[in-house]
DNA sequence: GTTATAAATCACAATTATTCTGATTATTTT
DNA sequence: AAAATAATCAGAATAATTGTGATTTATAAC
């Protein structure tokens, strides 16, 4: 169904070893080749490769996972996560836009869901900061792409930059989608603050302001506070989303759930 | 020697068709599946990608070259010019780079292979607006990436922005280090006028602005002024550059030799 | 408009190149 | 010195490229 999930042997096996090490929190190589019912060497190599990705953490003797925080925000890790959500809120959102619009995208995987969709959609001008999207996106010829400039985050494979930094403050789109790290009692939250000032400018930069969120980002709280939902003028949730939750939600903007 | 050069058959004979497209400005699929020794279907999917690079246009009934201005500016084309020079004059620049420093680096080719150098350099800044540069330098941990946005282009590969809505004005560099696509007594010129622009926004916010230039730059004149090379403080030049070029320059500006 | 014809695309099978893996050997770390 | 990791390499698994023939599309003639 999701055909953003890779499913070759190794990126197979490489998520069961990533599960393993993040339950166990640390483990021996040798472990990990019976686990995975391979070699040594091989657990060694996908272990680099994971490692390289900011996944795990190799030490001599074995491997560990890292800081949860850290991890929970880091590109790689999300990329992989609930992506049959994204892909529904992705689906959802799209009915939303036309060709001929200009719309702004953040630096988040459930949003790349949505410039995959955007392939062949029509003339359309998107504005974004976010790396995977601009790889995506410069192959549509349709798509008049704009980049966000600001320094590199290797964790967020983005582009930040404080306000006024950047040129965001002249621009000015139809649509503007963003995701959120987590969200308790109306308010949205995100690990970093870097993160936080640049999507409260892309919110800014908006003349319809969408939230895409699935259900796991839902009662939990991070680092840096970033608006209350009600900023938005609209939010996309996921139809498994607790229905209490709507309710607030619908209170304070308009809500569209995605099935 | 130059490792930049794929030679895997199918890119050996895009290049072969390509060369034989250039001199005959029109041909058909069956004349170059006679030149190519293949069939025609492999033919179409060659030329399918060189069109998609922007090298040649398809037609029904064969295949032309493009306009030679749109053509020599375009970054495919210029990736697979001169690499030697290219590599010999990153090789001069580079000496003037040390670690801590900031610079900025244009959309050419030329600086590209300044880039490749800077793995494991040590840390360093770099401002760029080069998609292919991204790429290399956000794998080098010790390379703090900053990059200038703007509407992306294909042809160039790279993020154009009129000043003022890049950010570029609020940044500093140590060292800026740009290309020319020709010069002619003593001035600088360039095929659009988008890439002036941007060039003398970089040309700016540098102390030191280094220029470089391999011979094939010499002697002519494209559409658009960028500068004379008196506004640059280095100039580095290979070791085949005509000797009356060479002291022209020197009496405006330093020059430097990459042998 | 319609049709004839060449050209281009599509779908599939065969081939070719590339990547991946695990046994072995060498090197590093503690 | 012992264990762990990295390097090397041949065979296996996987992916890519290619040509054939059928099908669709585009051009030109009627």
């Amino acid at each position: 169904m999701s055909m953003t999930e890779p499913t070759t042997a190794r990126a197979l096996r490489q998520r069961t070893l990533l599960d393993y090490v993040l339950k166990a929190g640390s483990v021996t190589s040798a472990e990990l080749a019976t686990v995975a019912e391979c070699s040594i060497m091989t657990i060694h190599r996908d272990l680099d490769e994971l490692a390289n990705r900011g996944l795990v953490r190799k030490f001599h003797g074995g491997v560990s996972a890292l800081p949860t925080s850290v991890f929970e925000s880091s590109s790689a890790f999300r990329m992989r996560r609930g992506n049959e959500a994204k892909e529904k809120l992705a689906r959802e959102a799209i009915k939303f836009i036309e060709p001929g619009m200009s719309i702004m995208l953040d630096d988040s995987t459930t949003v790349l869901a949505l410039a995959r969709l955007l392939n062949d959609f029509g003339p359309i001008t998107v504005i974004t900061n976010y790396r995977p999207a601009i790889e995506i996106l410069s192959d549509c010829p349709d798509v008049r792409l704009i980049i966000l400039g600001g320094t590199y985050s290797r964790t967020h494979d983005s582009f930040i930059g404080v306000p006024n930094m950047t040129g965001i403050e002249n621009y000015a789109v139809d649509a503007v989608f963003l995701s959120t790290s987590t969200m308790h009692e109306g308010i949205t939250y995100h690990q970093e603050h870097d993160v936080v000032l640049m999507k409260r400018a892309m919110l800014h930069a908006g003349t319809r302001k969408f939230l895409l969120m699935d259900e796991s980002k839902i009662g939990k709280t991070s680092l840096n506070r970033f608006v209350p939902a009600s900023d938005f003028t609209d939010v996309v949730l996921t139809d498994e989303t607790p229905k209490e939750v709507i309710n607030q939600l619908r209170e304070v903007t308009t809500v569209h759930i995605a099935r």
